[in-house]
DNA sequence: CGGGCAATTGCACGGCTGTGCGACATGATT
DNA sequence: AATCATGTCGCACAGCCGTGCAATTGCCCG
């Protein structure tokens, strides 16, 4: 009297629901499965009768390729790593969000990996890529310890670094000595004479070289230079920099603020608490011109760095990379082009 | 005289390197595949010495299980969809972030679907997720089509809708209506007789309820009522909204924004170009408090949403419908609470 | 020292797929 | 009409893995 399979007793129909196989296909069009796997293999050879007869039941099941298996049998798995810490913030946000959009228009599946900086995350991160046959792996943010690299090159999988000079892999990154060079250069040609960067303590390899080339720039012009940082490279730091570069008498006359993100809390504090005009008592010269940069309140004049030009180097260089595994490792550089907006004007 | 597999001609060592497999492994061991596995799969049974000699050539070969047959084979790939459309903005970015962190911590992996709202990216999308047989499928904006969720379901892969009441799946939203009605009932205790809604023509479900709600419960109240709407839910149709609403001689002195991106465009708007004060001339309460709207230059009072929260129930209601997939429908609503600021003080 | 029991191990299968190769049908050609 | 080339199809294998089952080992105790 028991009907179906016997759901006896306590289980709980463990089984997860099965999607619908080629042999199940084969069977209902009354071919073999192979003529299933070819209909469904672009340049194979099926008769044209088969191919409609296939394609007619595949739709009434509703069957489509398992990409897991023709993966594990290709020995390819079309999965990419995005690895980012706090994904949701400023320009990273664009990045990945790019990035996501690139790889999915060719044929890659994007994975968003949102980690700690810790080592232990980072580990367990890869660990996770690896275990998926990730193809490739493209990092945001952050310097992953030598062991990542080790562990993905000991494993094939090519590394893209964004925004960060990485001479043993790929990598793209943007001009950040000549945009700071130049942002020196220019305060300096409008009159400005005490000049500052508001930079971060635990800076990632970009903030650091922001911050070291505009001071040498400005050093070497004749100008007075400060040096303000907050904890992070994110609003709270820009209003903890502004603190410190404008308690004293004597403040800077223009700030060079090593992300947008900065700026917008040093100018808000500059204004709010200080209570000085931007520009005419200070000017303000950002970082990475997100939207908000082009708000009313900020009108922040900063270089632009397009997370669209970056993240589709990024999967050129990919792909260049899986074509050929051997090439030497390469990188783009992308260079900023100055906004000129309310907080500063040449 | 050749050496190695006869690299002749032309072909330029198409294959992909392979990783190292279990065979490899039982080979450098001198044990079988089997016992590789076992070693590799929690409560099953294998001698300390061998799983000791297993571990030792897996350390060295450096191996790791194939996650993906291991998938095919378990028929469950642990793979989890997000889609969503403009996942960098505002607090999409914010669930985006937090979805993938949750997903991480609990062993699945957070794919990220940047798409368009057309039907066809929606559909490419999901054919992507069901080749790749991705466990679940949490949607974060936008109102798919009809035949989104038919696919879906018949596939058999759970859908988790955020932000939006949909009566047929799992979702998880804010309490949009009971916040709107607060807003509305707090301006007029607060003396607002001429209370404005800032909204979106295009406005996704949440959008469109907030506004009913203040729009009706401000009526009852016998106030008089003004609607701006832009074309999105950003910081540019704040502007507009703000350009339709203050354009007349009399205007509102109270504004509830959809979004807190509407929020700062509007501020601007009336601060910048009309020249209102706020929150004297003009009160303002938004809705999502992202990290923005404690910002100096804004000081918001704003509905707070918590994006861990609401990706976690998220989660939850996921693991709650891959345990048990024929439960019914739940839904989780996530009650926002005022946090009160400069722009408006009850 | 032998027997019984538990632990461990290897074999083989199952879960999906792509593809080389031989078998077959079919149309065209001499 | 016989033969050949061509296009299709199915078989079987390969590519990874987990696991049931039976065989083997090792150990303990009588």
């Amino acid at each position: 009297m028991s009907d179906g399979p016997a759901n006896d007793g306590k289980a709980p129909k463990k089984e997860r629901m099965r999607f619908v196989s080629a042999e199940q296909v084969a069977q209902l069009a009354g071919v073999s499965r192979s003529a299933v796997s070819r209909t469904f293999t672009p340049g194979a050879s099926v008769a044209p009768a088969t191919r409609e007869k296939v394609l007619r039941a595949a739709q009434e099941l509703g069957y489509h390729v398992n990409d897991l298996a023709r993966g594990v049998l290709a020995n390819q798995s079309r999965l990419v790593g995005i690895v980012a810490t706090k994904p949701e913030i400023g320009f990273r946000a664009h990045l990945a969000a790019a990035l996501a959009k690139f790889l999915i228009q060719r044929g890659s599946i994007p994975i968003l990996i949102n980690t700690g900086q810790t080592e232990d995350e980072l580990l367990a991160a890869q660990k996770m890529l690896i275990g998926h046959r990730a193809e490739a792996i493209i990092i945001l943010s952050g310097s992953p310890p030598a062991s990542f690299f080790e562990l993905a090159q000991r494993n094939g999988q090519p590394l893209i670094v964004i925004g960060r000079s990485e001479p043993d892999a790929d990598h793209v990154r943007a001009g950040n000595s000549e945009a700071s060079r130049k942002a020196a250069t220019v305060f300096f040609e409008a009159g400005r004479r005490r000049l500052a960067v508001a930079g971060s303590n635990t800076g990632t390899p970009s903030i650091i070289e922001r911050e070291s080339a505009f001071l040498s720039t400005a050093e070497g012009l004749g100008a007075e230079v400060f040096i303000g940082r907050g904890a992070d490279s994110d609003y709270e730091s820009g209003i903890a920099a502004g603190r410190a570069l404008f308690s004293n008498a004597v403040h800077p006359d223009a700030v060079y603020c090593a992300s947008d993100q900065i700026a917008f809390g040093l100018m808000d504090h500059v204004r709010q608490v200080v209570k000085l005009r931007i520009p005419e008592d200070v000017a303000i010269i950002g970082f990475d011109d997100v939207p908000e940069a082009s708000w009313l309140s900020y009108q922040l004049t900063t270089f632009r760095q397009d997370p669209l030009v970056m993240a589709m180097r990024a999967v050129e260089l990919m792909e260049r990379r899986l074509a050929n595994p051997d090439l030497p490792p390469g990188y783009e550089r992308v260079i900023p082009e100055l906004v000129i907006r309310q907080s500063f004007r040449p």
